[in-house]
DNA sequence: AAGTCCATCTCGTAT
DNA sequence: ATACGAGGTGGACTT
């Protein structure tokens, strides 16, 4: 059977319906009134009204009330849930250990309950991130500018990662830092240590610049810049290059790349 | 009516319900066979898939997939839902300005339809954060230690906020960084980051502390920490202090209160 | 409206 | 398993 609805079922019934979801795996909704307690990497306690439960077979389990995008209360994936009575009461309960989490909820007048067998083979194709960004200037690094040879992703210094690493026409070294919204000064402050960083620390790069008496040139690479991050450029000598994130999915870019 | 539900309703129907149920501020519910296309902060696309839909009276829409916490496709609250009908499909739409973001549901077998009237009045009570960490160390400095006198929170310097300000029984100046979880190595360079400021910007605390001759001590507050972390902290001659986020509820707490 | 920071963040990925 | 960083982060709070 791919669904089932209950209305306005007794506790057995709703019970019965539950553990049978449980066992095929099926995705779980209720609209109940409920108390919710939960405990584990924090505490949490929600009195009597009514929620949409949602249990998802690979063991999420959801507490939605009626605004906010968030459930109110919730167990990641692979938590285990299990159902019983008590007191002509239903109770749900999602566990999970590492870290050690319990979430019970006890279910007074359920309006609906049903269960569906979900089934969904596709994922989710997505563009617009810093990661997409990256791998474009990688493939077309004149839009940083003409002459630019990236060299090195994800150069590890004291402070984190500098995303791009490379060499303008000059073979003075370009460090990249990539946002992929609206930088601020928060951007510009990790681009600055990350200079600092590789300034302070002795590396191969380094001693090439002071070999050749080379420059560091700090970019900040973003679709635009907040006013005071655009001040703290200037003062810092740090350059900021308008880019934005594609706004291809990757399917588009395979038949565009299968077309020529 | 409190709540409505339609089996493998026809579009005419199903739209009737969502149109109703828009109108009628009410929670809706759909398990449908659906392909998503989202534009906005980023772009993406979800082919055809069977999927639960909620939509809140706030305005918040939601998809969600068989499997994670989180959904595959969602606008916040304050969207604007519409539906329509094209070529005998069921179309619902949602958007929002500042940021622009459309987010287009196609739906084809709908399982089944529903919406509800949820009602509930109660919010969320919890403890176990920072902040309830921050406010007991307030109340009981000496979890810190002995003679600790906290004078100042959320002090600004040049890369963040100082969680806690105070003097030690020998009037040396105590900058504290709350961890509610683990700390890592991250926490102990926020407060080394926070230090050098205090260090580095005239300040009335710095001066006070260069008059009297006395340290500026860094502390790093969390339950626990990790090994390199603590590694770390050795080196940099910043002392760990040991202490849980509270857990217990605003309301238990009150209680406890009120009994003396 | 825009910026800042915490979160039972979640989730992917590298180690 | 654990650590680390990005996110259409969301959401609360301040400016």
């Amino acid at each position: 059977m791919k669904y089932k609805i209950l209305e306005k079922p007794n506790c057995n019934d709703a019970y019965d319906l539950v553990h049978d979801a449980l066992r095929k795996k099926a995705t779980i909704l209720i609209f109940a009134c409920c108390k919710v307690n939960y405990e584990g990497r924090a505490i949490s306690e929600l009195n009597w009204g009514e929620r949409i439960i949602m249990i998802k077979p690979d063991g999420t389990f959801l507490i939605h009330q009626e605004k906010k995008v968030e459930p109110v209360n919730w167990q990641p994936p692979k938590s285990k849930t299990r159902t019983y009575i008590k007191n002509d009461a239903l109770y749900l309960e999602s566990h999970r250990r590492t870290p050690k989490e319990l979430l019970s909820v006890e279910i007074r007048h359920i309006q609906f309950i049903s269960y569906a067998n979900v089934e969904d083979f596709e994922e989710l194709e997505q563009a617009g991130y810093e990661k997409d960004m990256s791998d474009m200037i990688m493939e077309k690094p004149h839009l940083i500018e003409e002459g630019f040879k990236p060299t090195t992703r994800e150069y590890s210094v004291e402070h984190g990662f500098i995303d791009i690493l490379g060499k303008d026409n000059d073979n003075n070294l370009m460090v990249l830092e990539l946002k992929a919204r609206k930088a601020g000064v928060s951007a510009v402050k990790q681009l600055r240590r990350y200079l600092q960083d590789l300034e302070n620390t002795d590396n191969d790069y380094l001693r090439e610049c002071e070999a050749e008496k080379k420059k560091i040139r700090g970019i900040l690479v973003a679709p635009s810049i907040m006013d005071d991050a655009l001040e703290m450029i200037e003062e810092e000598g740090i350059e900021f290059v308008s880019v934005h994130p594609p706004r291809e999915l990757k399917r588009d870019k395979r038949v565009t790349l299968d077309f020529f």
